[in-house]
DNA sequence: CTATATGGTCAACCTGCTTGACTAAATTGG
DNA sequence: CCAATTTAGTCAAGCAGGTTGACCATATAG
């Protein structure tokens, strides 16, 4: 319960973080994408494996996030069929707030810990948690 | 991203240890459902509350879980316009089923744990958990 | 004992997702 | 090198789970 409770909390905070910054058009949802995103970029296909859904919704979401700016389509550098999803500017930029959100939820947290009790802490979740496996599905 | 992991993971694994229990017909949903159920029940207008839905989703949740026979209707004892919701025999097997499962998943965790250990992770999570808010939205 | 607030329902609709059928490009194997 | 198959993506239709808005019946307040 506890954890639950936590992790809901967690994504409340960067999600109220990211619309005080002004990004008022997007829901925690499209959080899950941009970390696909972020970096290299990926395909439809990849980023619908990472977010466990069909590509028909991955498409459709991606064209949702190009039509308010955050990403773009270009040419796939080896693929013809395919076309790489990159973060525009501003979609960097929102991450950027929602890493600043996080940080700001735990910190507080992180101050008050040992770095034997941050040890602890990570352990615990990381035996936990599957790799990759970050979106609820419900 | 460790946080958000291991929550989802606790979920799906009570979710596969609540279907592999012969309960092939729910979600994980229901599962925040039954936890404001379990008990004395509660009202619909209480479970759309603790869901946060409205109230004819939670009542269209209500009919689905009757029809399925998990939960059932009873006069509410001091209001006339009211319905208590309360969990049948088969809605509080899932229950306990779904907690053994829980139990499972965590019980490797919490043997390898010092006591120490346990109360710092504890302590950690109830900082940043919201009390109540158990169910994610996005 | 009227006026207002609250519990619940009915109906219409919207959004995000699914399934299924399809095209174009890439890959595989004779 | 070319036919067969796989893979990336799109189009279209439909569904599930939610929303908003209007409404009735009972409860509560002044």
């Amino acid at each position: 319960m506890l954890l639950l409770s936590a992790a809901r909390a967690l994504v409340d905070d960067i999600d109220s973080g990211v619309r005080a910054s002004g990004f008022t058009d997007l829901r925690p949802a499209h959080g899950f994408a941009f970390v696909r995103l972020s970096g290299t970029g990926a395909t439809t296909t990849e980023l619908a494996e990472h977010l466990e859904i069909t590509k028909q919704a991955a498409s459709q979401m991606a064209d949702e996030l190009i039509r308010k700016g955050y990403v773009e389509r270009r040419p796939h550098p080896t693929d013809a069929r395919a076309r790489l999803l990159v973060l525009t500017e501003k979609g960097q930029a929102c991450t950027r707030a929602a890493d600043a959100a996080a940080a700001r939820t735990l910190e507080p947290l992180a101050a008050s810990l040992t770095p034997d009790q941050k040890a602890t802490l990570r352990t615990a979740l990381t035996r936990l948690a599957t790799p990759g496996r970050i979106r609820p599905i419900w």
